[in-house]
DNA sequence: GCTTGACCTCAAGTTGACTTGAACTTTTAT
DNA sequence: ATAAAAGTTCAAGTCAACTTGAGGTCAAGC
């Protein structure tokens, strides 16, 4: 298939595709003239990276799980990012209630919602970004 | 409370704090000298915001929540927000399970496994980007 | 045989959420 | 009184994940 093709049964534009080729995250398998080339099971593979980014993995974490031969993903890491998820989806679900409950509450502000505040004490302790990398000394 | 303190008890740092109040979602209550004062509930403001970012919201969205004076926060948006978490809920818990299946799965590459195969199917469809805006013509 | 449109490359731009740095002012500690 | 520590502003930098743009190539249809 060509790149049209590709972006056609994948929904990402072509400028992704290449951007992910770039990356390693994929592969054509050839060219004609210029043109890439992809073979079918490439939309696979855009599918797991989907669902992978879904489940907040960085571009490059889902590269390092594409090892190029390796049949040792490390189990534990996979295992520990299913922790890391669980811890997750227990935030979304408390999230998702507290909104859904802010929707009927009528109280002046959710601040002052005795049920709301609660939901702030249960959900609480979660890193969003790292400090920036402090470039190395030599 | 001086900004020390709320960067002790909240675990941000304190240009996160000037940045935030910059933004409008939290506010110091006034100065000494040139240092910021914060009273106590800036912290339950910190919590809610956290909780927010980690169900997805961003900084803008959490800040239209905190409507400056409307009791009308969109109760639809709400729900509309909380049916969202529901489907991103499924999906972590789908590449959970795929984790978990994969840690002990023994198919030489988990694309051959057609255990994990099948949760490609089922956990497909989300969008993570939307596309650059387009500079508005005049 | 030539135009046209799909594709290419490579560099630079964009967005969100911050961080970092330089230069300055205050408080606090000696 | 004075220096260090802690705070401040404001502009610029960073990072991930892409997108956009300029300029070039090439196969396909007329």
């Amino acid at each position: 298939m060509d790149i049209t093709e590709v972006t056609k049964a994948s929904g990402l534009p072509a400028s992704t595709l290449r951007f992910y080729e770039e990356k390693g995250l994929i592969r054509s398998t050839g060219r004609i003239g210029l043109r890439r080339i992809f073979s079918g099971d490439v939309l696979e593979r855009l599918a797991l990276i989907a669902l992978a980014r879904g489940a907040g993995f960085s571009l490059d974490e889902i590269g390092e799980m594409f090892t190029p031969e390796g049949p040792d993903i490390d189990r534990t890491l996979l295992l520990a990012k299913a922790d890391e998820l669980d811890r997750k989806i227990n935030e979304l679900t408390a999230m998702r209630d507290g909104l859904r409950h802010a929707a009927v509450c009528n109280a002046p502000s959710h601040f002052e919602c005795p049920k709301f505040r609660r939901l702030l004490r249960v959900a609480g302790k979660h890193r969003f970004r790292q400090p920036n990398k402090l470039k190395d000394k030599i």
